[in-house]
DNA sequence: ATAGAATCTAGAGTTAACTCTAGGTCAAGC
DNA sequence: GCTTGACCTAGAGTTAACTCTAGATTCTAT
């Protein structure tokens, strides 16, 4: 069974104008062409377009999964090389997984005070007396409020 | 008490071309600026930089960080449509954290696989006899051991 | 007073990752 | 047999987010 470009690209919701451009930078070296050198992905292909997908998604740059690609196709001496470059990849999401959930942790103390702002009809229920600026124990008075067992997710509630 | 375009730069991690960038599109509308044109930074500013970088890490795009940015200098009318936009933004947040959450998955089940190849001496111990093609066997054993209560980011450790 | 460092603006340059155009080939349906 | 749509390559164009340059000004420390 063979698919063509278009098909694949259906499949992964790629443009196959993306499909190609990748393959201009290395990334599909393993795609056959029939006679008329239109490109033939077959059943196994989908085992490294997962992996270009994953990596992808994981924001690992196009130059960089065309070396593990390349790795890929040199054979078993390139094994732990490959183990290197996934370990890599796997802690360096797993910081930007932990950075994003400060920032969604962020988002959520945002919105309460929003929501605060919205339930007495002006934002400066949360200003120092007399001034434009922010009072600190507000963001104090939200850490309270979540150490005390509240849900950061249910703060912010309307 | 004020701080230099420097001052905050080096605060924030980020370069004094960027922060002029972010003025020019509009994120700073909030900053004084002294007799010679100089921006002076206010210790109250900090709180709308750090929603910018809390935007930013978000991957909301400069222009939409400028939206909420004039609907923060616009006051009390607006205390909803900036709700909203929080609001949002967390639903993308929280939908991106569960995609990296797969990929991660993905990159551990796929670094078990390169350990075990690797403990072989070779990667064909995961083909399908006589090919170069994948056993899909292999991927659903991955699943098997998880289910039986392995944890995903300890099998792939060497 | 003065040298070196930091700042200013306007605008050019860079980079990554697409995205599309032009001009041509190929395959399927009527 | 012919049209329509998918595909091909090479290369140009686009977009976002910086990043830097040039030329002028200002601040700081001796």
């Amino acid at each position: 069974m063979t698919y063509s470009i278009g098909q694949v690209a259906d499949k992964l919701d790629i443009s196959p104008y993306t499909l190609r451009y990748y393959d201009k930078e290395g990334l599909l070296p393993f795609v056959d062409r029939n006679a008329a050198g239109r490109r033939r992905f077959k059943d196994n292909d989908f085992n490294f377009l997962e992996v270009i997908v994953c990596l992808k998604e994981a924001g690992v740059p196009v130059k960089q999964i065309g070396h593990f690609i390349d790795l890929c196709m040199t054979g078993d001496s390139t094994l732990h090389d490959r183990y290197d470059f996934l370990a890599e990849h796997e802690a360096q999401l797993e910081a930007k997984m932990a950075r994003l959930q400060h920032t969604l942790d962020f988002l959520r103390w945002k919105k309460w005070y929003y929501k605060t702002a919205l339930q007495a009809g002006t934002e400066s229920i949360h200003y120092l007396p007399g001034t434009n600026h922010v009072d600190p124990a507000v963001h104090a008075e939200f850490n309270r409020l979540v150490a005390n067992g509240a849900q950061p997710k249910d703060l912010g509630a309307l």
